[in-house]
DNA sequence: GCACAATGATTGTGTCGCGCAACATAAACT
DNA sequence: AGTTTATGTTGCGCGACACAATCATTGTGC
């Protein structure tokens, strides 16, 4: 297909495979950073982008998007409501469901804490012309998509919520 | 300072910012699970990928690398040692410090895991000629300096009311 | 309409990771 | 030598989470 050179391609991708952790950890840290800022737990901003992500839900659709229990997420609302930053709206059909949505504070303050990134994105995705582009988006599409088969691998493969320390080896691989 | 088309370039670059969070997301629950998996918290997870990247240290360094306190990193080094992914060994020049080091055992372990996300990444990358891959790495490594930068500023800017009870609502709001 | 099961959110209880502070040991300084 | 600093390890409390019980509401069979 393309011609890789053994000096120049083949280092630039250890470099990328090689940059990328480095970037989640910082990504990891400023959004624990931003947490502590809005008085919220890390758990709790990553619940406000599955919020803003999704839309409005109920508790238990959010328990099961950010993999925690209904009775945590209770808590959880509890807290980001403290926070002012989301709303409880009970359901007018079905009274039993209460809407979680984030309110207009907690937004604004979410995307002015991350505004420097995001601008920052944007100003350098704005050097790069169309095809470069398309094969960034690629790129991201297909990273995504390979985590998201991995987590989906390793589900499938055994079931082990909350396990005793006793049993710290559970396994070698099979 | 290129030619946005509104259009193609732009609708590109906001695929690929809407990407992004997703694919962090997805990396944050592997490493979740895989910690899981392994017997130890993803927090552990972190304090073994800081210490394949940095190199075996001792526990202040280590704590000072993933933001903890030394007595914490102590209890985590108890946990790693217990599912056998750390060793202890005393220096001989300083019988204070107590250097930490992956096992072989561990080591393989992580690479097992994260093998299936590494190799296809690799694969990806092999059918990127070499100036999409500069491209890439370009953007990576913007987007690390991007992410370290926003830390750094927040850094800068306050404090940590990490115990303070009353102080709940740092700012805003009222 | 009324009793029963089903669904959804909340709350009691325990576990465990983490920060803070006190402690033990070892090196460095005077 | 004695004192001070450095490094790692515990006692203690706080808080977030999981599990199970509870309450409220809806749906279903009689």
């Amino acid at each position: 297909m393309t011609k890789r050179e053994p000096n120049a391609g083949t280092g630039t991708a250890e470099r990328i495979v090689h940059a990328l952790p480095d970037w989640v950890d910082a990504i990891v840290q400023l959004n624990d950073l931003i947490a502590e800022r809005m008085g919220v737990v890390a758990s709790d901003l990553h619940c406000l982008h599955a919020l803003n992500r999704g839309g409005p839900t109920t508790a238990a659709v959010l328990a099961e998007r950010i993999g925690l229990t209904p009775g945590s997420v209770s808590r959880m609302i509890d807290r980001l409501d403290s926070a002012g930053c989301v709303r409880r709206s009970p359901d007018p059909r079905d009274r039993r469901k209460v809407l979680i949505e984030p309110t207009p504070e907690g937004l604004k303050r979410i995307a002015d804490y991350y505004a420097g990134l995001t601008d920052r994105t944007h100003e350098f995705l704005a050097t790069f012309d169309d095809a470069q582009l398309h094969s960034l988006l690629t790129f991201v599409e297909a990273g995504r998509e390979s985590a998201r088969a991995e987590v989906a691998r390793l589900r499938a493969g055994t079931r082990r919520p909350r396990g005793g320390p006793g049993s710290s080896l559970p396994d070698t691989r099979e």
